[in-house]
DNA sequence: ATTATCTATAGATCTATAGATAATGC
DNA sequence: ATTATCTATAGATCTATAGATAATGC
């Protein structure tokens, strides 16, 4: 987010509206989010993403190859995030597993759910299968696998056989990319509240019983407040 | 799923090939199914779907309006299965709520991952917010509202907060729908085994204790047997 | 006669490049 | 001199329609 002070070089733009403060790159990759996301990616053109960044068509060549460079770094900025809460979680040995479950479920949603815009439907749009945004897809598969080592970490009294928590891990991980699907319809439910909800609901696919939840509750709190 | 017996009227094709045993009518429709999820619908051409049906680009306009109507026929036969299933379960008040709610999540993660194609997928496609699509968006929100109210009439034991109630329903139909999510990353798992797991799932977030769970698991797969 | 297909194409895009232009910076 | 933008456009699509054609059905 590079903002620059007035008295821009360079050809003045033809429409001209109120300084958003953002860069141009900034301000592409914002209209580029609201509209890949309501529109899908290949339904929105390179005119519509440079129009509503206030620009005409062809400038936007001059910040990015094309439309494929900006979802990359939308999704790569979205998802990143996420995995720098997973690998914060991933060290500490002296916190249980489930409690550090219970923060990156946690902090996961919020980031789901925290910024102006659904960013996470990205993840779901079907060109992100492309070669292009192999990058990303990585990223996101490390996000999963640090669930994984989480909920294998889980216990004690809750030991499951390998295939059944490959089963969890999947469900745990499905539930929280989920939260996406569901802001999509319920856009205006209290962030924190919701949060730590869906928190407690990984925890119980899981398999912790209903007792040890407010505990994971205060202690997960805590682990994220560091 | 209409078939022709052989020596179709009409012109022949121009590129001929085995008998699918289809219809040209649902030929066209499992390509464009096909195509649909793997590239996204506005990625899609109708020269790719046509042709991948094995006639040409303007010939699927005899069978179809255009590529909306392709959308929405897939997107109506997707759901419509799981809402009669539903429908069929809201009925019998001898049987308790959270027994029928397991059913009907194993019977709904049963149909997702049935088929050949992923066709849940076609739920998450952006273009589906389009007014075209609203009688497919009706029929889901009516599948939706079945979840809701049998995990109101899940309990006793577990009664919970008119707000809390409206999350956990979120969370359950959230976790059914990211079974189409899981599919797409795995899937070759076995049917039987994952619809259970994922039921039980659902009943956990829904706030069954842990040890009722194979009295569910008894009785859920006995009323679906009916 | 009816049907399902074909070929051909008009009209409407959409992406990406070439080259001009109007600012600031030095 | 450098920069960010502009205008213009070539080339490549893509959708949907018009009208011809090659089967079967009666």
């Amino acid at each position: 987010m590079t903002t620059t002070g007035h008295g821009r070089v360079g050809r003045p733009r033809a429409a001209k509206r109120a300084d958003s403060g953002l860069s141009a790159r900034d301000e592409l990759l914002a209209a580029a989010a609201e509209l890949f996301i309501a529109l899908g990616y290949a339904a929105t053109t390179t005119r519509a993403v440079a129009e509503r960044a206030g620009m005409r068509q062809a400038s936007m060549y001059h910040h990015f190859g094309g439309k494929e460079d900006l979802l990359a770094e939308l999704l790569e900025a979205t998802v990143r995030p996420s995995l720098d809460v997973a690998r914060m979680l991933a060290a500490p040995d002296e916190v249980p597993g489930e409690v550090r479950l219970w923060a990156l479920c946690r902090a996961d949603v919020a980031l789901l759910c925290g910024g102006p815009h659904n960013l996470g439907a990205l993840y779901f749009l079907p060109e992100v299968g492309a070669e292009r945004f192999a990058d990303f897809r990585a990223l996101r598969y490390e996000l999963k696998a640090a669930y994984g080592r989480l909920l294998a970490a889980t216990g004690p009294g809750v030991e499951l056989p390998p295939e059944e928590l490959e089963i969890r891990a999947d469900l745990v991980f499905g539930l929280i990319e989920g939260v996406i699907l569901i802001r999509r319809e319920a856009p205006h439910r209290d962030v924190v509240t919701f949060a730590a909800a869906t928190a407690d609901a990984a925890l119980r696919v899981a398999g912790c019983p209903e007792h040890v939840l407010p505990k994971l509750r205060r202690e997960g709190e805590a682990l994220l407040s560091l």
